[in-house]
DNA sequence: TTTAGCACTCTCACATTGAGAGTGCTAAAA
DNA sequence: TTTTAGCACTCTCAATGTGAGAGTGCTAAA
């Protein structure tokens, strides 16, 4: 399937107008509004043309033309030039990120609310995750009575915790020394071979290594931390998802996090060159997707660390708008994450 | 306004009605389905007292009735007797709860989780806190680079922490030893005393130091930690949030925390006798919850530290049902935390 | 290859209509 | 005094019809 330019232009400026108006486009209306250099009757062959390659489509039999599924993947594939956000706009976001306090956590609750404003759409975040989880140190903290935070930190920075409750409460001072044998022993240990060290601790000990290894075995498997979202209702004001039952399944995906990890983890394979992936309409997998598109990025530095962004919004979406944020977004916070995770 | 208990009946079987078919319900229908000995037209006469009165409605002259909020209230408050969840539904609570994990955060987002289901509508749960927030233990870890988390430990077992971003890369033994001498430094001290000990600091622990003071400030002003919300996408399916719009404003305010705040913080002063609370159409103060009722209870120990638990659904809201299940999770949660918080 | 012209199609907004459900009122019955 | 039967009236809602408007495909001429 190869396009003239013509075509190539006709595709574009549908899917312009369709943008806005998110209503069937006519050749008469689409020759007036561009001072088109054509009879609306030419404007009709090419899009008989482009509808006959599937990339457009007539919800009636005479109602004008809705770029389909596949013509929203030609433009963002073919039509599409690498375009930057506005210098203003850089300016803002990158403004915020630096008035934001010195926090993985900020940063990334800051990403997604920037990401939700900019493309007035859904936006999620997800912590850096190493995939080599070599185990580094670990700190044991009483909190109160039998009540203890456990935190594992490991190469490349990844953290988890999580409060244990012991069968007796214990002083402090018995807890650090357990953390600090533990980290010993365990020190730039996998999964494997620390299990062999349960001979050498105390009860109290052993009982620590097993929700360690617990621990260890969850972010192996889970491959993302905590998910930020923001924006959620956001993609509520858009017309196609005025049918609340739409809207139900748009934001179910959100909301319930193993299908989220899903997502994530099968798309993050596949990146093009820029490392952003365009999901438009489920692409035939995504049941739950089937009116959205999705907008994904990679950030953090692919040697250590990773997480992803991404934007959520109906399938008729500004899609250079949002990929530019997307990517935006993301080398901010590589260069964040990057910068102190430094040595 | 005193009813009779024929009005009282008729009145709550309005209630009852209208909430299974979210229509006006009529005089005739009424009569029909619960087999009343009266006629119909002694249930017009009452129901115009009750319209009278304003705990009804006419949408239309001629149409049935439907409570209005006043109406809701009075039932509430008035005609709905206490009654507990069925012994298989505690039972299947409990259950989970006793399966998840021993780890604060699994209880409280299986809390949410559970209000969510159970009420099939919105749920939020706040971690426990403590009004009296004074200083207990400082821990210092590092974990890539130049970023350190700083985990916090106050009096009764609340936590706070964050990421900081140092100058300079520390090692983790330094950390420890600065970690320690502000724990000694600090100890049991409150927020003014504090700020005297950092003539006695090196450059790295004033730093340290200074955070810390801020984050006490914030564990002061913000009344909540974490929040976890469940559900969202089950308030979409009833019939009074078809409107996109109605929805957005319902779900905006779970979206934005300082929103949600200020709810909290504002319905958590005037207890009724059994701590529950129930917020209908927003009260007049709460314009985004106009058609929204809010159940809210605290859990936790009063006198050390406690927490709120809530569910978010229409005004429409199955209140005996869903009052019952709050009440049951803020108890099961209670005997949780202050088992594993006590000594 | 492009375009003007034309007949045809389909949606959408609007008005009309009749059935159904509900009400209030009045006068009779209990 | 309270309840009820009966009746006229009101209002919604779904179904139906209608005409304007926008769009299409096709054909024949430019």
């Amino acid at each position: 399937m190869r396009l003239t330019d013509r075509q190539k232009l006709i595709l574009t400026l549908i899917i312009h107008e369709h943008l806005q108006s998110a209503q069937p486009v006519g050749s008469k209306s689409l020759v007036n509004k561009y001072n088109l250099a054509l009879s609306s009757a030419t404007v009709r062959n090419e899009m008989a043309v482009l509808t006959e390659y599937e990339l457009l489509r007539q919800p009636h039999t005479s109602a004008g033309r809705v770029p389909t599924e596949e013509g929203y993947r030609y433009f963002v594939g073919n039509l599409l030039q690498k375009s930057g956000l506005p210098t203003n706009t850089r300016r803002t976001i990158t403004h915020q990120f630096y008035q934001s306090r010195q926090d993985l956590e900020q940063w990334l609750k800051l990403a997604a609310s920037v990401l939700a404003n900019q493309s007035q759409a859904a936006s999620l975040v997800t912590a850096p995750h190493s995939d080599k989880v070599i185990f580094k140190h670990l700190e044991l903290i009483a909190t109160h009575g039998r009540q203890v935070l456990m935190v594992a930190v490991f190469m490349g920075g990844e953290i988890r915790q999580q409060f244990i409750a012991l069968d007796n409460s214990i002083s402090q001072e018995r807890l650090s020394q357990i953390a600090s044998q533990l980290t010993h022993l365990c020190a730039r240990g996998d999964i494997n071979k620390i299990s062999h060290v349960r001979d050498q601790l105390d009860p109290i000990g052993q009982d620590i290594l097993n929700i360690l290894l617990v621990e260890m075995t969850l972010i192996d498997k889970y491959t993302t931390g905590e998910i930020y979202l923001d924006g959620l209702t956001n993609v509520l004001s858009e017309p196609e998802f005025s049918e609340s039952d739409e809207a139900r399944q748009a934001l179910h995906i959100l909301e319930e996090r193993s299908l989220l990890e899903n997502l994530l983890a099968s798309t993050v394979m596949n990146k093009d060159i820029d490392g952003i992936q365009v999901l438009i309409g489920g692409e035939g997998t995504w049941e739950e997707l089937r009116q959205c598109s999705v907008v994904l990025a990679r950030y953090g530095d692919p040697d250590s660390m990773t997480g992803s962004i991404g934007v959520l919004g109906p399938i008729r979406m500004p899609y250079d708008r949002t990929i530019s944020t997307v990517r935006f977004v993301a080398n901010v916070l590589s260069d964040l994450v990057s910068d102190t995770l430094a040595a």
